[in-house]
DNA sequence: GCCCAATGTAGACGTCGCCAACAATGCTGT
DNA sequence: ACAGCATTGTTGGCGACGTCTACATTGGGC
């Protein structure tokens, strides 16, 4: 029985990715402090209690924002990436899109690494990271076999042009830096990650 | 007027460094998440709005733990530096310091880095960075002057560093290398800044 | 066309941060 | 010594939140 003329329809039809895309602007709008299930059922125009219905509780929402930052980071870097590009270029282009990344979507950024995942989106996002850092480790591996890069562990490279990458991240979405000063230190990030600090 | 027998007195005492001291160890064992000032309030026997004589909200008493954490690292690192061995050992032992503050202190990382403090204790937390990062500086530029070091832009070459030792201190944090794995890598890491990718 | 699983609603519970009004305490100036 | 006052703590309450349970509505598969 419609109590109400001309009220909505009993479901929505897809709560699920309503409250997914209001949860991912309250998160770039307000930041993660902002973010709560009553408001986005608010938004999303159903009652308190619905978002409960699709995500156990707000952790596996935080979690499935997560998961979706991971993909749309994925797709940036392999949009970014340029296979015909010689080695160090090639990084720099990856390295900028990484950092574009982390300075437009900070507080995701920062959810994306946080520890507090249940252990089967944990499992996803172990995944999900391998898929990038496995991506950078390929670039790693091949210029190593074109003598580009020292024989070293491969894995041990890819850790620190990771951590310095992500380093780099960190600070830049920390808002010490601004945008510009931060994407145009990304020539001589890489460069120095190249050839090292000491002189030749 | 004492209604119950042998009641605590009336003034706590020290407040302030209680209920901070409870929050560090909160934030050790289970995390930020778990932080209320209530259950602070609790833990000290006091009643739940005393915190509020102390800190004007729940931000400020984190930001306070946060400006703790800095003194914290400051002083590991201050006693973790070497100035009597040559440039790698000496960079080496600094960043194992700062990982192992990483390792023990993952959320209280977490908190020191994150962008929601108040104006007046984020210019604290400025002066805190400046402290540590400028000591970084230091050692670079007297190894520049010692020619050990290329003559760059010593800011970039301080961020860069710090940006690399930063993004290893947090994917260690983030628990998927286990300690013993990374505290084993610094020296690789180092290593690797120093020298670069490119063979020599 | 019926039945059941999926989805949404209504209400309640306990916790939280914060505020205001009030009570106890200790410091300071005389 | 002691009055007055700022500091510190208490009590009670407000609104918001996350989560649970019981119930209502819907739509797809037998």
């Amino acid at each position: 029985m419609n109590h109400m003329s001309a009220s909505r329809p009993y479901h929505h039809g897809d709560l699920r990715a309503a409250l997914l895309a209001g949860a991912e602007r309250t998160l770039l709008e307000k930041g993660v402090a902002a973010l709560s299930l009553r408001e986005l059922a608010r938004e999303a125009g159903v009652s308190h209690a619905a978002p409960g219905r699709h995500f156990k509780d707000k952790q596996a929402l935080l979690s499935a924002l997560a998961l979706s930052g991971y993909d749309r980071l994925a797709r940036a870097l392999e949009a970014a990436d340029d296979p015909a590009l010689p080695l160090q270029p090639r990084l720099t282009g990856l390295a900028r899109a990484y950092l574009r990344f982390a300075l437009d979507n900070p507080e995701l950024l920062e959810l994306m690494y946080a520890r507090k995942h249940d252990p089967e989106a944990a499992d996803l996002m172990a995944t999900a990271v391998d898929r990038t850092v496995g991506h950078l480790g390929r670039i790693i591996a091949e210029a190593q076999r074109h003598g580009e890069i020292i024989e070293a562990d491969p894995h041990h490279l890819t850790f620190t042009v990771g951590a310095a990458l992500h380093g780099a991240a960190t600070f830049s979405a920390g808002g010490v830096l601004d945008r510009e000063t931060v994407l145009s230190g990304v020539d001589d990030l890489v460069h120095l990650l190249l050839h090292g600090l000491k002189p030749r």
